[in-house]
DNA sequence: CCAAAAACATACTAACTAGTATGTTTTTGG
DNA sequence: CCAAAAACATACTAGTTAGTATGTTTTTGG
């Protein structure tokens, strides 16, 4: 049982770099076997589908590996709002996985398959939900210790912040440059001020 | 010469309605056919392969389109930021083609193609650039009449309102609704706000 | 009007796709 | 140790893909 649990990692973690690069339709599952010298059969012994796989990629990978990526959140005594810019900085220029030419990966499959697959949809709502919150709390407690303007509405804000985020990252992939990350960067940071 | 010109513009026009739902690399080209009624042979003999007509879509109808999209732009008398904010209130709640599920055209095809495909890269990034160019003057009008605070960089303050906007769009997707696009539009009147 | 070119039509191909049928090997628990 | 289940392997299939080969029809300019 424990060899078996490897292999289907393995797939998961393969595919979703596959996935990460050339989007999900258009990778293919032979391409998939062909990468992790996995055959066919043992596949489709651990996935009954493609999609079966792709719903576990969002939930079994990406669900935890993103928090992660986010979450190194508050070291204590920094102000929220230079806690929400060290994250962002840090996930666009910091990050040796994600990569200019290729965006977000949470932001690139939402953007592909969202409208076609409705479990994808919720799966992928779940997961940005997640970050949602997470970026909401840190403004909240802001809020109540009066580091942040008590004007400021937490979910607006970061719903603001992270689709700035998303869209930068798509930036990125239209100049094939991290230039625009830092611009961005600096503008976030002009924005982040107006909340005090 | 008309008819053939007409044959071709449908081809273009149906193909991008396709690829706007469906995605670039999704959308095949018996789809294509099938749709807009026209035969192989025509379609190859428009376009020497789907490639080239999909360079032809965003050189032909997007790049003109697009301009015309975001240029219902400078009511006289309008304070350049209110401006900037009916841009995208229209785009956002007041556009019947662009539909919540489906996000935004050149987002869509920016993310998909853009890593894949140099020359579809840099046709979107001159076809972005002409709407960066457009709110960017825009704000230095504002500058110049004191209207737009003047420590604002008005490329870095565009940057982010035009990543925010594709952000939110892939937003619409994850949620299927337009709930998100009314949160970002009253976010981003606060942030035009301390622009001034 | 009529030849040549432009525009369109039909039938095919080779490569690729997700998925299946049917095995063999490996692991596991009694 | 050994049968049963789990895990993996191989060969195939039916459908789809972009693109081509080879036509026929329509338009155009002299």
């Amino acid at each position: 049982m424990k060899k078996a649990a490897a292999t289907r990692l393995m797939i998961l973690e393969k595919a979703f770099e596959l996935i990460y690069t050339k989007g999900y339709q258009t990778t293919s599952i032979d391409e998939i076997i062909a990468t992790t010298q996995v055959t066919k059969g043992a596949f489709f012994y651990h996935f009954k589908s493609k999609d079966e796989m792709g719903l576990a990629i969002i939930n079994e990978l990406m669900k935890t590996g993103m928090v992660h990526d986010y979450l190194q959140a508050g070291k204590e005594n920094e102000h929220p709002l230079d806690t929400i810019y060290r994250i962002f900085k840090t996930l666009l220029l910091g990050n040796n996985f994600l990569k200019v030419a290729y965006g977000c990966p949470a932001g690139n499959f939402t953007q592909e398959m969202a409208p076609w697959n409705e479990s994808f949809r919720v799966a992928l709502a779940g997961l940005v939900d997640q970050l949602l919150q997470l970026l909401t709390d840190i403004l909240k407690k802001g809020k109540k210790a009066g580091l942040v303007n008590s004007k400021v509405h937490p979910e607006q804000a970061v719903l603001m912040i992270m689709s700035g985020y998303w869209g930068i990252r798509n930036f990125g992939k239209l100049y094939n440059s991290n230039d625009c990350y830092k611009s961005y960067l600096r503008e976030l940071k002009n924005y982040l001020h107006s909340l005090r």
